[in-house]
DNA sequence: AATGAATGAGCGTTCATTCAT
DNA sequence: GATGAATGAACGCTCATTCAT
């Protein structure tokens, strides 16, 4: 009754209890990414879980509740990764390319956290105002642009007057926008930004563009 | 009945007919960028008009119509303000620097516009799609941007191997993200990016940046 | 077509709009006399109808305002029957006896009236509160009374101290809880106050007592 | 486990259990006779107690039980305060009217109660039916009452055909009215029966009433 | 005796849409 | 061409209660 195959009841229960937590959140996830807050319906996350709608409720309290949850798991995910960043080189000219690139691929792999990400800015980001744990969660990948830009500043490789928030910003507009704007981008002007073939020209691209940034000589002041 | 205080009925009609149409399409534009496609209500769009929700149907057949006119109107809007550009300058690093602030200034002024596009990039822009009009619409931007980039590689100033979409991409993706992403970029990194105070600096930065880009050695493949 | 068999689809639905108003009122006043407010049903309403759950929020908006309209007719009924007390008696005393055999006649005829004052009671009187139509109803019976006891104390036949707003709540109060108490009070001292047998009994007492009290030596000041 | 800081765990836990019932009983009593039978919470007694919301069905069995248990202590309460009833006085007419006024007072210091059996009133008192103890529990009053009167009687100062039960249930109706029907009176006529200014005035008219009922000659039959 | 976790059933309400002239 | 009246379907949510120890 206790063995292996057979755990106690209540274990069981305890682990199903953070089981279907998660089988929730994962389902509510693809459905939030799929149809944007509003176009999400808590009937359909239910229907593709174990469990019931009452179990949403019980575990979250409510749709709101349940799509900070899923905000809050999916940054929780993006920030892990980000504290996996290995762009250790000795020339910061490198390895600000190799981070560009790492965040290049990431954002690739991530197409329902960008969708997100995206819904969430619709809402003003008022859900991530109301939680507490993503006031505080830091940006890993902040800090490793941070290392590299004032060790290439230091070494004069890098011009001195650039901030890294707004560096993060401007390699994440690229690369969000590319996933992002994928959509409208293609109807509009005929080309996919996600295209296997192009990929590699997108990514040396962002690449490029960072360090010419970097080390470029200012004509304005 | 056709005197001056009761104008022809037919002539009244088709002029009510015509502002009716405008002025739903201005109702529903702030109420789709307000919450979205789903989060928006087509008894508010009605209740904030002169007329009633049943107009809507007769003049635009149903929601997903009024959402794609309403595409259709901004797109045209923006088209026709790129129309406008003005960015002729012999000096090809001149005019592509205009042409990126011109960008920046235009993003910055159509919020509404931004999150129109965000909210088609969530429904995979399957109005645009759906949209004979949204098809053809072509971007005159992009047009200026070839002119400029032609003449810039042709006289040795840029590096030749940029493509006018690629390009549209980098400086938009910037200008776009500014926008749509900052009220997570805000929340989580305490940085407003649309702040006044930081305007001329996130304008000159874009500039640089696309300049830099096309003006540098390439030091890769 | 428009024969008195066939009336015009127009009519036909503008009267059949006041009827299914006055079906749901019906019901509505009988489901809620019979469970209270919150032990009320919306959709058991609409299940006794003709027409759908949807249409009472249709024609009343919510349960609340249903609630609300139940109140406001149930006491326009009232006040109309009022309206028709005929009491003329050149006798004070018998034309007060008069009034109170009817008001006690009519709160034994409408035992759902006196439930939904008694539920009304228990909400605080919150929808005639918010009503404006129950807030200047007034109440032709208050009148009587006043006219009767003017008269009465006039001629010297009345003590002259008594104000006819109480006269009224010592009348009503005799005649309600007979009818709201039934239940309680057949249950704990085994007499049911609505019996047939007794009715001559109870209504003979409420007159005696109305005159004793206005016909007594005062012995107190 | 049988130490002083430590007390027998059954100890304990007996007078935990007639604690945590009595709690329960006090926050049910509150609840119920705010919002009513079906308006009441199971979720909020639990919430406002110190216990949880399985203990309630644990020891009451149902929001059922749970509000009879509360209905047989407040009656419980009410009839030992009958209890104390201390009218004795050689005269009838004084014995009576410091009866009526003691049961002024009673009404006016218990809302709640009178609130509870209104609310048992709709529900056409179903749970003092269900009840045993409630079915014997009899009414000291009434005994006062029946004394009294006796005593009037058998000295000829009241009328002869006057019942005990009657009687109480004239002194209740006026008592009961001003409590129970105080919104509705007071919304609708615009005078609020419980205010101080006019509570002497009302008890005089109680006790003036009676007095004046039970010395009156008859005229009828 | 005592309890935390779970839940089926049904709640009041709202949505985009169409009917019928 | 224009419209007020009506509506089916489904929505997010909450209730009193019980399961399983």
């Amino acid at each position: 009754m206790t063995s292996d195959e057979e755990p106690s009841q209540h274990g069981e229960c305890i682990r199903d209890a953070a089981r279907t937590r998660a089988e929730i959140l994962d389902v509510a996830t693809q459905e939030f990414a799929r149809a944007g807050y509003d176009g999400a319906r808590v009937d359909e996350i239910a229907a593709r879980t174990r469990t019931t709608k009452r179990m949403i409720y019980y575990y979250f309290g409510g749709k709101e509740q349940l799509f900070t949850a899923v905000l809050e798991r999916a940054y929780g995910v993006i920030r892990e990764a980000e504290q996996q960043l290995d762009v250790d080189h000795p020339d910061p000219v490198a390895a600000i390319r190799r981070l560009a690139e790492l965040t290049f691929d990431h954002h690739e792999q991530h197409p329902d956290f960008i969708r997100l990400v995206s819904i969430e800015n619709i809402h003003r980001a008022q859900h991530i105002a109301g939680s507490e744990k993503l006031g505080k969660i830091g940006s890993p990948a902040l800090d490793v642009i941070r290392r590299i830009l004032a060790s290439g500043q230091e070494s004069g490789l890098f011009t001195a007057d650039v901030d890294a928030v707004d560096l993060h910003a401007m390699i994440s507009s690229f690369c969000f926008f590319r996933v992002s704007n994928r959509h409208t981008f293609g109807a509009l002007f005929g080309r996919d930004l996600l295209d296997r073939g192009r990929r590699a020209h997108y990514r040396a691209m962002l690449g490029d563009m960072v360090i010419a940034y970097l080390t470029a000589e200012r004509t304005t002041d």
